[in-house]
RNA sequence: GCCCCCAUCGUCUAGUGGCCUAGGAUACCGGCUUUUCAUGCCGGCGACAGGGGUUCGAGUCCCCUUGGGGGUGCCA
């Protein structure tokens, strides 16, 4: 066990096979968040052991996402530090020697059957009695007879020899888990092309890099034993382990990619499962930290808005709880409309403008003034897509503009055209119109109104629609002055010939 | 099948034997504000999975059942 003395030293270990998955944000979330509690040390290690699943780029992107959400790293690809190399792909060598003290002492073994016969004795064992445990041999192969089968190029990986004593886990957020010694088998550590499996690597890595808390997700509670089985065999510490409750979807299916291409095959708009999906819908980093926090863990107050700053004064292990949660996107939207009215303009725009990046928005041209105007003009907006969807009529061009038949039905052409009437005569008041900014062309649209006797609704609508295409911009003097009154002109003109088409 | 973990409103959760006629948030419903969409404000609906114990007293402790999740990979 680490002794209060040391310093506190967490990791999170990505395996590069896609973008950062939103659960594993999660987790990064909270080893950094006890990493900064403590004045400890974030480690972010690359595990990519798999080169079957290994994906081009997605290393970058991880890492890109992270950043985007603020959460940094100590030591790690890019950041260097005095325990790497960070990628498991580069300390093969390191694992050679751990294997072959393993392989030398009697604790690990060759061992020579195939995927192939592994498979048909699992299907033999399930049948008989429902599960399959490795046979260990008897007498165990000797480390010649094993070099001798890999000279004659058959297929050799290394088992561990499992201790015959029962193995108590004490988990911090569970408790502790015991397992008895029948349960255990001997599982592979190093895999027939040499590259160590997920457990030796992680328990060489973590000891190595003096990694003094585990917290991981509850998938992981099980490897747990077999990592400390591995640390004894090894003469290594044991560090404090967390396993947190697991997110699902609502439906209490697991959150996964597959889920985008179901919803797309459906016809369904595909629901947001990685971190970048949540950015490229315009989500705010600080609402989805603050809300995957709340997944899991609270300080047991009322308080529900945090940010990073705050979280890491309010965190502590204790108080992550064991029940598994349901990712409630309605109230993750809820969380980003808080933080979207709460965030300081200077970081709203910075966001805004990551936005507009990653998806290749028109109003990336705006200036930093525009877009402020429109964040302005938009307060009480949701999500970023729901600001784009606002004000992006304000970025095309005039011949571009659409109108959409609904809304000129519902707001023009009802009750024999009354709209396209009324719009008729603001053009005319419009076109007189000297000082174009808002307060005079609410006071234009307030004062026809009144001459009308109808309602503000009557006389802003057919104007917006005209404008706009559609039912919904910001408060119509805004909207007109945003726009300027050249284009208002040549938009409403436009429209007033869709009348004369109908 | 076997092993392990978990169990409070639809959802996230508070609750560590009396403060609980169970609190907050979100969703939903209703009302108000509003030139559209949002926002905002007010009100309402809504849970201790079931059964046994222990105790003067149980959401809180124990057992069983049920339900959910995880593991049982040369994936991590």
């Amino acid at each position: 066990m680490p002794t209060s003395s040391e310093i506190v030293r967490v990791r999170f270990a990505p395996s590069p096979t896609g973008y950062l998955h939103i659960g594993g944000a999660r987790t990064m979330l909270f080893n950094w968040l006890v990493a900064r509690k403590a004045g400890g040390c974030m480690v972010l290690r690359i595990e990519d052991t798999d080169q079957a699943r290994h994906v081009e780029d997605s290393l970058q992107k991880i890492l890109d996402d992270l950043r985007w959400l603020g959460l940094t790293w100590d030591e790690g690809p890019e950041a260097g530090g005095d325990y790497g190399p960070y990628f498991q792909s580069q300390r093969l060598d390191i694992y050679n020697q751990y294997m072959q003290q393993l392989l030398d002492a009697g604790q690990a073994y060759y061992a020579m059957e195939s995927p192939q016969e592994l498979d048909r004795m699992r299907e033999i064992a399930k049948k008989e009695q429902g599960g399959f445990r490795y046979p260990r041999p008897d007498p165990l192969p000797t480390i010649e007879q094993g070099q001798l089968a890999m000279r004659e190029g058959r297929k050799v990986v290394v088992r561990c020899k499992m201790p015959d004593e029962d193995i108590t886990v004490h988990d911090s957020i569970l408790g502790d888990v015991t397992l008895t010694a029948d349960q255990f088998e001997d599982f592979i550590i190093q895999k027939s092309d040499g590259f160590p499996t997920y457990h030796f690597a992680c328990v060489v890595d973590d000891a190595l890099m003096k990694i003094t808390h585990v917290l991981r997700g509850q998938e992981h509670l099980m490897n747990s034993h077999k990592h400390v089985a591995l640390q004894h065999a090894l003469g290594f510490p044991t560090p404090i382990y967390g396993h947190m409750p697991v997110i699902f979807n609502l439906d209490g299916s697991k959150m996964s990619k597959r889920d985008k291409e179901k919803a797309i095959k459906a016809g369904l708009a595909p629901p947001e499962i990685e971190v970048h999906d949540f950015r490229t819908a315009g989500f705010l980093p600080e609402a989805i930290l603050n809300f995957i926090a709340l997944l899991g863990w609270s300080t047991g107050d009322d308080q529900e808005a945090y940010t990073l700053d705050e979280l890491t004064q309010a965190f502590s292990m204790e108080r992550i709880g064991k029940t598994n949660a349901k990712f409630d996107r309605a109230k993750l939207l809820s969380f980003n409309t808080d933080w979207a009215a709460r965030l300081p303009e200077p970081l709203l725009l910075e966001r805004l403008k990551d936005y507009a990046t990653i998806n290749n928005l028109p109003i990336c041209s705006a200036t930093d003034d525009l877009l402020l105007r429109l964040l302005q003009a938009c307060a009480g907006f949701r999500t970023f897509a729901d600001l784009q969807k606002k004000i992006g009529f304000l970025f095309i061009e005039d011949e571009a503009i659409e109108f959409d038949p609904k809304a000129v039905k519902k707001v023009l052409a009802k009750n024999d055209n009354a709209g396209f009437s009324i719009l008729n005569q603001t053009l005319t008041k419009l076109d007189a119109l000297e000082d174009w900014t808002k307060s005079p062309i609410e006071d234009l649209v307030n004062d026809l109104c009144e001459s009308l006797d109808t309602k503000m609704g009557n006389v802003a609508q057919p104007i917006r629609v005209a404008v706009s295409g559609s039912t919904v911009s910001p408060p119509i003097g805004e909207t007109l002055e945003l726009l300027g009154k050249d284009k208002t002109l040549i938009r409403i003109r436009k429209c007033l010939k869709l009348h004369v088409a109908v």
